[in-house]
DNA sequence: TGCTATACTGAGCATTCGCTCACCAATCGA
DNA sequence: TCGATTGGTGAGCGAATGCTCAGTATAGCA
């Protein structure tokens, strides 16, 4: 990323572009196919814009067509996996069938996350990377943010008397446990399915104090 | 990081020069001073070989004296770190005064390690990085390894019983929990005290069935 | 059928980065 | 004092990267 204006961004937008035609949103999404498969082989800072389009079967130029810079890729891909993420956890952080067992919930967001992670190995090179330049974290925090709302909702419901500041840091200490566990699990020759009991023990563990059981 | 011969590097060397004299060994603690400054402060990809110079107040022409090229500086830099890690652990991960309880054993390495992160903010950035290009996140694993050893070692004397298996994965995912929360609690604007007693209860919870109260 | 908006192309420009090399300076040992 | 060894310098080279732009192809519509 070699020569985009030294000076303090202007305005930055996410689109040059809207595709109207279908082979427009198509190459839009080969591209960030393309884009997540390479972030997640050789990381972000690794994967050139002649890559990409190497990868996604077109040219530089149709990448430019649509987006700003390389950057603005990241971000539509981040914001695909937020989007999809939100989805999932629509259905999976709320309080579940009535009396459900914190160990069954925990076990169901475990297995959830997990089965995400496996399905799109491109989210954890966007969510994980510290990527440098701050300015590209900002894509991971966005997608941070919103799980830790709705884990706190979540407490929240389960646990109407704890302290909010309390569950608040024990929304975001449990997703910072997770992306580790889950890091691990995913992790070339690991034992996802050990990692994955352990991973129950330990929020169980740290959960039932403050959630009950 | 642009040519450094795209095919794979032949018996890479990590000096190129070892300094005699004492103004140079004082030459590369100043390199590795300022590289570690700026891996923390822009990350490691960010960080250009000219700016290193500049930042150590002398000429690339002096880094390139010593270091074969930017990788041998960032794992000069990883030595240090694990050679000072090494020394703390040696008196930190060991089974500690007989009848030690479990909550001091995991208070104690908690608040060390949580000091050493706050001193050498350059450790993260070694440590933590993927860094893309997976030949550099070796320098990551050299540390990690050393860590879960030590650890795994302390269980054994504390836990003889425990199936070594169960051991090793608890060793390496109390290694993941802790770098985990402290990230959390050196993050800007984070109560690290907060965050840290928290790591605690989770720690504790989880050993408790495995290594004994 | 022709006209226009949309989509696509890829050689090559501007810039950056890692690193070299020819040269100079300080220090040491005798 | 003087050669030899070690330490230090920085303009600039080659390669790679992000991105542009002039031009071409396709789709939608009257």
């Amino acid at each position: 990323m070699a020569p985009p204006s030294k000076q303090a961004r202007p305005a930055r937008a996410r689109m040059r572009r809207v595709p109207r035609q279908a082979r427009g949103k198509q190459r839009v999404e080969g591209i960030l196919d393309a884009a997540a498969a390479l972030f997640s082989e050789i990381g972000v800072e690794a994967t050139t814009t002649n890559a990409i389009a190497a990868r996604a079967e077109t040219s530089i130029g149709s990448i430019y067509q649509f987006f700003p810079n390389k950057q603005a890729v990241l971000h539509a891909l981040n914001a695909r996996y937020v989007d999809q993420l939100r989805a999932i956890c629509d259905s999976l952080l709320v309080p579940g069938p009535e009396g459900e067992s914190l160990a069954a919930l925990v076990e169901r967001i475990v297995r959830t996350l997990h089965d995400f992670h496996a399905r799109h190995p491109g989210f954890q090179a966007v969510f994980y990377g510290a990527h440098g330049t701050a300015d590209l974290s900002e894509a991971a925090q966005t997608a941070a943010a919103e799980i830790v709302d709705r884990l706190d909702a979540l407490f929240a419901a389960r646990a109407p008397d704890l302290e909010p500041a309390r569950r608040a840091l024990a929304a975001a200490v449990c997703l910072e446990v997770m992306k580790a566990l889950l890091a691990l699990a995913t992790r070339p020759g690991a034992d996802a399915e050990a990692v994955m009991a352990e991973a129950r023990a330990l929020l169980c563990g740290y959960l039932e104090p403050l959630i009950g059981g």
